[in-house]
DNA sequence: CTAATATGCAACCAGGAGGTTGCGGAAATG
DNA sequence: CATTTCCGCAACCTCCTGGTTGCATATTAG
């Protein structure tokens, strides 16, 4: 079910997209263009595969195409993660009580 | 930083593989494998990716590969996660109070 | 209108991911 | 010792990823 919005984050470029989108205000390719080291075309690509997860949002303003951050996924994720640790904090509950019988 | 391990996670065989490991013993790559749909050669390679991130460790027992979980790297996940998610918090303040101005 | 800017689309490419099969070796079983 | 079980290595295949380049289109600026 997650799988697909860990993988989009799995990636460095994408990773440093998101830090900028959620940190600010919504931004167009070119802004997010410049200041990396990448052609336009690739972060259009990276910012696809975000969309495409959903933690993040397009929409047109005039020629521009402005990408805005949707918190939902990755808040998706954080329960998740939340419910593994605890999964092995029981675990490790569990087989702590059996070595001690 | 925290990219590699994200990866990891972005694969549905790879994310049950951590559900079962976090929430049981050590397994060896052969009882890994029976009920799952996949080849054992298959099976060792989402174990190596993980172990490749941290989030699993192998030791050896006899003619067995015992691969246990490490929950360290996922929750560094979390922590970071709930950086991205904080940050977000404020750039909602801070664009309401802004609208409010 | 013309020029500059912002984006999209398509082709192309190298490399890696995911998966299978076949074979060989080490360890437990009988 | 013979057999089964568990595993590793290597080759091979297909498909996707990440990235580039070139060209076309829409929008804004002068």
């Amino acid at each position: 079910m997650h799988a697909p919005v860990f993988a989009a984050l799995g990636h460095p470029a994408r990773l440093a997209l998101v830090a900028r989108l959620s940190g600010g205000e919504p931004s167009s390719i070119s802004r997010l263009t410049a200041g990396s080291r990448m052609t336009r075309q690739a972060v259009t690509k990276h910012l696809r595969v975000l969309e495409g997860a959903g933690i993040v949002r397009s929409k047109h303003a005039g020629r521009e195409k402005l990408f805005e951050y949707d918190a939902a996924p990755i808040a998706g994720l954080r329960d998740y993660l939340d419910r593994v640790s605890a999964q092995w904090d029981r675990t490790l509950a569990r087989l702590k009580s059996f070595v001690e019988e």
